[in-house]
RNA sequence: GCGCCCAUAGCUCAGCUGGAUAGAGCAUCGGACUUCUAAUCCGACGGUCGGAGGUUCGAAUCCUCCUGGGCGUGCCA
């Protein structure tokens, strides 16, 4: 049920029939202008396409085009008579029976009234992607949990999707902990705890390729504070030479040289802090020694590995399992999974002919040594090879999209990917133009960085970044903390258990994670501040999920199930009797256009909007439209009816959202 | 230098294919519990939608310029 679309067909068929459609150029366009009304006093949706439609009549007005069209639209069965109101909005309000009508139909439907897309497509959705054997951290949450609602809500509509998650299995990082297995590594007991065992690798020999970066970097950085400080004086001196806005510029130009001196300044104090760390363990600083050119020795051990060298490749096949149960253990306490998972490596026999195909065909020529492809709309090019011969991202993303086209030949693919690649996939994309590579719609699904709540990228006070797993724990503990206030749930019957304690706060506690990072919209920036996720109060998965708490409870007091619902509706129908349950029917039937609104920006805040809107509604309704206590037979019908379906619905658009419900909490 | 993004209530954010009086959460203040679970509900307070022009019957929304911020920018991904 997507009620702007049906009012708009008959809309558009009232123009199509009208005196002055030959005048007339887009219909679709115009018959499509219905919206939400803004004011309940205006009814609840209002057609906007009578201004600009008068504009394409000659010698009309607005208002008398509205009442024309309105005229002739089919729309007795759905709405009461529309007014023309102001300088030409028609206002809708639906008839009370055509609501009630849809409840009766929606208690039927598995659906809840979402139609199947007319044209179903194929979409492709390229989301999650993490390096392998490093620690997954807050930035991986975005993707993962965006690209997983986007699946989740595309396929329910009717989409064919296909998940893939490209992993980083190929990268420098496991140069690191193949360095790390064969200097610091015991074979049994890696052998014996494989997954922390290799992560203690990574972290030690991170920890010291930073130690020697951090030691070279000093130098380089005072001297480009040095450099800077003179640029600054300079522009300030010139700034005094000049007047108006040309010393305006110099200032600001000063200005922004302060701005680098403090970065570089911070720099120091980093690297210092790094240095320190290793510095004060005698143990780590003979070791720091012992791998003084670590930095290139693991360069060479990547590059032995994608060479073929039987050693590494051997050692990448046996770790690379363990570094997969890793994720897994994240994804599966996220709850999310893939169709398919090809890393990297999947494609690493591709690139060379990538190369040379793109080559052949002139697209890609020498450049300083680097095999680029240049393209008309962008400066720098898109480098496919490196000087050293070794491939690139780009070059492993052409051809991921060659072998994605011939493999599922999709209608779409979708790229949930970080905001600051947006230029990359400009390239790729101009790339694949260019090549007629697929005849996909390809599109970057770009969003926002996460701040700390210093209004910067989250980090640590050390630098490092925060691991997932610690805060999804913390989300859960602070959830158990409510969950278990003995105040709260002394009056549950029979009384909570541990076990239940224990599932309902990691239930609570990883969906307010979730629902945090789907409620803003996916391009902007937004601060991570975890107090206010596990609040559990206000704007948040909780609410929404306590509010479908209730509806179970609901029944449970007024002695009935579904299937009691069911026969009472068939034998006295739906009767309307208190705005508030009119509120929450008309919200119950606006499903399908958040789901619409999703895809139409690959936005899940829309979603997200929608499903606190209906948990609203519900807990007003709640308020003020008691079940058990209800005036007549007809009334708690209804009442019950609506408990039903808001429960289905909270619980189909939270897991849409990737977020699981409780019965109680 | 060039390119992309952003600026809305004290704070965090929605709203942006132009529509009637710009919304929510948090915070602050005041009300409602012998609860079909108060993790709730009701009310109050709070805004030159960064600034200036322009297009339009109508602009937070579209265009231009300005200011302030973020990100990217030839061999990481």
């Amino acid at each position: 049920m997507h009620i702007p679309q049906l009012l708009s067909q008959r809309f558009a068929d009232a123009i199509a029939r009208s005196p002055f459609a030959d005048q007339v150029d887009d219909i679709q366009r115009l018959a499509g202008m219905i919206r939400i009304a803004g004011n309940p006093k205006f009814g609840d949706y209002q057609a906007n396409f009578a201004m600009p439609l008068s504009k394409m009549v000659s010698g009309s007005n607005p208002r008398d085009v509205a009442q024309q069209v309105v005229d002739l639209a089919d729309l007795d069965q759905i709405c009461e008579a529309p007014e023309v109101a102001g300088p030409g909005f028609i206002n809708l309000k639906l008839r009370d029976d055509f609501i009630t009508n849809n409840l009766v139909a929606m208690l039927d439907d598995p659906r809840c009234l979402v139609g199947q897309v007319d044209s179903p497509k194929k979409i492709l959705i390229d989301y999650s992607s993490p390096n392998v054997a490093k620690p997954m951290h807050v930035g991986h949450i975005r993707t993962t949990v965006i690209g997983h609602c986007l699946a989740q809500t595309l396929a329910f509509m009717g989409h064919e999707i296909i998940t893939d998650n490209h992993l980083g299995d190929w990268g420098t990082q496991f140069g690191m902990i193949i360095y790390g297995y064969k200097h610091f590594g015991d074979p049994n007991v890696v052998a014996a705890d494989p997954v922390p065992e290799l992560s203690k690798l990574y972290r030690l020999v991170h920890q010291l390729m930073s130690y020697h970066k951090a030691v070279s970097s000093l130098p380089k950085l005072d001297h480009q504070i040095e450099t800077l400080s003179l640029q600054r004086e300079e522009a300030l001196k010139e700034a005094e030479a000049v007047e108006g806005k040309e010393a305006k510029k110099k200032r600001k130009l000063a200005d922004s040289i302060s701005k680098k001196i403090a970065g570089s300044k911070e720099g120091i104090e980093k690297a210092k802090s790094t240095i320190k760390a290793i510095d004060s363990d005698p143990e780590m600083k003979s070791l720091a020694e012992k791998h003084s050119s670590i930095a290139t020795a693991v360069l060479e051990e990547t590059s032995k590995l994608h060479a073929g060298d039987e050693e590494n490749k051997q050692l990448w096949e046996q770790f690379l399992p363990h570094c997969k149960d890793e994720i897994n253990r994240v994804y599966n306490r996220l709850n999310v999974s893939f169709d398919h998972t090809l890393g990297e490596s999947f494609y690493h026999p591709m690139l060379r002919k990538t190369v040379d195909d793109l080559r052949e065909r002139g697209l890609a020529t020498e450049s300083d040594g680097a095999i680029c492809v240049f393209l008309d709309q962008f400066d720098a090019p898109m480098i496919i090879q490196k000087r050293d011969g070794a491939f690139l991202y780009a070059t492993t993303d052409l051809a991921t999209l060659k072998y994605r086209e011939e493999e599922f030949s999709p209608d779409e693919i979708l790229y949930v990917v970080d905001a600051r690649q947006s230029e990359h996939f400009e390239k790729l994309f101009a790339v694949a133009e260019l090549t007629k590579l697929t005849t996909a719609k390809l599109v970057h699904v770009s969003f926002g960085t996460v701040l700390g709540e210093d209004g910067k990228p989250i980090k640590t006070r050390s630098g490092t970044l925060i691991g997932l797993e610690s805060l999804l724990d913390d989300a859960v503990e602070a959830a158990y903390q409510v969950v278990c206030d003995p105040d709260r749930i002394v009056n549950l019957e029979p009384p909570m258990g541990d076990d239940e304690k224990r599932q309902v706060s990691e239930t609570i506690g990883i969906g307010a994670i979730k629902y945090a990072d789907l409620s803003h919209h996916r391009t902007s920036d937004y601060q991570f501040k975890l107090s206010k996720m596990v609040a559990l109060s206000g704007n948040t998965a909780t609410y929404a999920q306590y509010n479908y708490a209730r509806t179970p409870s609901i029944l449970q007091r007024n002695g009935v199930t579904e299937k009691d619902v069911h026969q009472r509706v068939a034998e006295s129908g739906l009767i309307l009797s208190h705005p508030a349950e009119r509120d929450l029917a008309l919200m119950l039937m606006r499903f399908e256009e958040a789901l619409s609104s999703v895809y139409d920006d690959y936005a899940p805040n829309h979603l997200v909007d929608y499903v606190y809107g209906l948990a609203e509604s519900f807990a007003k309704f709640n308020t003020q439209c008691h079940v058990l206590r209800a005036e007549s037979n007809e009334i708690q019908t209804t009442r019950l009816a609506l408990v039903v379906l808001t429960g289905r619905v909270l619980q189909l658009g939270l897991r849409l959202l990737g977020i699981d419900v409780v019965e109680r909490m």
